[in-house]
DNA sequence: CCTGTTGTTTTCAAATTGGAAACAGTTTTA
DNA sequence: TAAAACTGTTTCCAATTTGAAAACAACAGG
């Protein structure tokens, strides 16, 4: 028995109640799950858990030593950071959790120069626009674009701004009525990004609400669609920037009112925060700031 | 690898100074030591150890590292027997209290279990129904059937549900008028039970005042009125499942909506809570989830 | 330049592990 | 009431990992 691991996957198990989603979560087997605590608990020679078919939950010996496992599990990570922080070079493995539409374009220049930069440290980068809790997912660090301040558990530090477009391929505004106001583009295609908060309400000067033949959860496909001359997306300033300087895109409406949101690095409060992370949100304010 | 051994490792082979002496202390080959620290090392990026043919010397992250992995180790050690002894074969006395038609029902057949399983553990056993203050009576545990939340000043425990039947002798159906709704109870032999919260109205759908020739204070007597054909009663489900089941009692009205019941095992909610109370609750937690 | 001792590496049989599938319950659904 | 859908556990076997011995490399001391 890998007795640490075990105890890892007790905690997870304790917080989860579930073996299943244990085992999902962790991209294995339940069987393992079972295995491994079942083992712990042989080696303790005491029970830490009732089972049903339905739930599990803690037997009073159990909830005595998930609070000491939390504990020790705590201490260890803090023993390996204060090590690794003792290296001149940073090393270790930071996992990071990004939009995915901002990952494919920003970050990803933005972390090939990291890389570069830190060879001895490890990314494990997952793109995806779910909302995710950092903590219960092990993330060190996370990128989150908002106009409001955010969750207090996490520490968030500002990176850089950036506004919206309303775009379209020239050709569709060739084929289509002109635009000149904002109540205009409630006659055309516009295209809705599924995790938008306004849902199919653009904030346009007083907002506007927009109907059309896309709905996605991916800003990327619908910059292609956009670009084929299917529809109208307000998309992120980074993300069409190119294409409105090479021409492939023409901004519509420039002259309206639009929101204009923050990108932070966030991370969560711990206690000891390895130094790899601030090291890494120190890069990354560096970063954005030379992009300016 | 298996971490928590390697530091064990580490933290002897800092102690002795060699590879071998720490292989022979352990009766193993010192291979596998070499082999477990290394990778102890390598996970964690950092050398902890200098070695030469002549002796091993702690590296500066491995001065750190060492001191931090001793606490840990020895908290570990720590939760470890604490949890095993809360298991240890507990002793001591075991006051409870227990309402009457529970305990010489169910409970009798639990807490015969309970003596098997743990022969050291004396149990002083009070059956009663009248209101009982466990604290000032110096009860350790005492079950209360309740269909809202319990006294914050006791720690309660669910252990499980149950409903009520109403219940009368095949012999008194056919001697009196047939019973099809709540409202025909009015005029038929309903006994009631004096500690009852809603004295006398049953809480069938909207409630139903009844009335017959017979109150007692114990749901035992009262059903063997009821076995005997004298008149009908609101019986708790595990009372007269056995007498449904053989045809001895039929149950009336079975389709009327009746209150669900949650039994709890309570205890006092004091600092020091002794380790048999802990145990025996998680036997019953484990026994009740069994049987269902 | 041996000799004895150190820690590391190699080797390969033996033990352990992990995932799929079968299983035994239970709850939910139809 | 039967079927479907989950639960956690167990079984099975291939794949990996482990461990002890032996070979190895490095070095101190005679």
């Amino acid at each position: 028995m890998n007795k640490l691991r075990a105890i890892q996957l007790f905690v997870r198990l304790a917080e989860l109640g579930s073996f299943t989603r244990v085992a999902e979560q962790l991209n294995t087997s339940k069987s393992v799950i079972s295995k491994e605590v079942s083992r712990l608990e042989e080696d303790l020679g005491v029970r830490l858990l009732h089972r049903t078919t339905r739930n599990v939950q803690l037997t009073h010996a159990g909830e005595g030593y998930l609070q000491r496992a939390r504990e020790i599990l705590a201490q260890l990570e803090a023993a390996d950071s204060f090590v690794q922080d003792l290296q001149q070079a940073p090393r270790g493995r930071l996992k990071i959790n990004a939009p995915m539409a901002l990952g494919i374009t920003e970050l990803s220049r933005m972390f090939a120069d990291f890389m570069r930069a830190y060879p001895d440290i490890e990314l494990d980068i997952h793109l995806g626009d779910e909302d995710v809790d950092l903590v219960e997912q092990g993330f060190d660090l996370g990128f989150r674009a908002s106009s409001q301040p955010l969750d207090l558990a996490y520490v968030g530090r500002p990176l850089t701004r950036f506004g919206y477009h309303v775009c379209a391929a020239p050709q569709y505004l060739q084929q289509h009525e002109p635009i000149v106001s904002v109540d205009d583009l409630r006659s055309h295609n516009c295209f809705e990004y599924s995790y938008f908060k306004g849902k199919n309400v653009w904030p346009l000067d007083d907002g506007v609400r927009i109907g059309g033949t896309l709905r996605v959860n991916s800003v990327i496909f619908m910059l292609t669609a956009i670009k084929s001359g299917l529809g109208l997306g307000l998309v992120p300033e980074f993300l069409c920037r190119e294409a409105l300087a090479s021409g492939e895109l023409v901004e519509v409406l420039p002259d309206a009112r639009k929101p204009e949101l923050t990108l932070y690095a966030l991370y969560p409060a711990r206690h000891f925060v390895p130094a790899r992370v601030l090291q890494c949100i120190d890069f990354l304010e560096a970063w954005f700031l030379r992009q300016r």
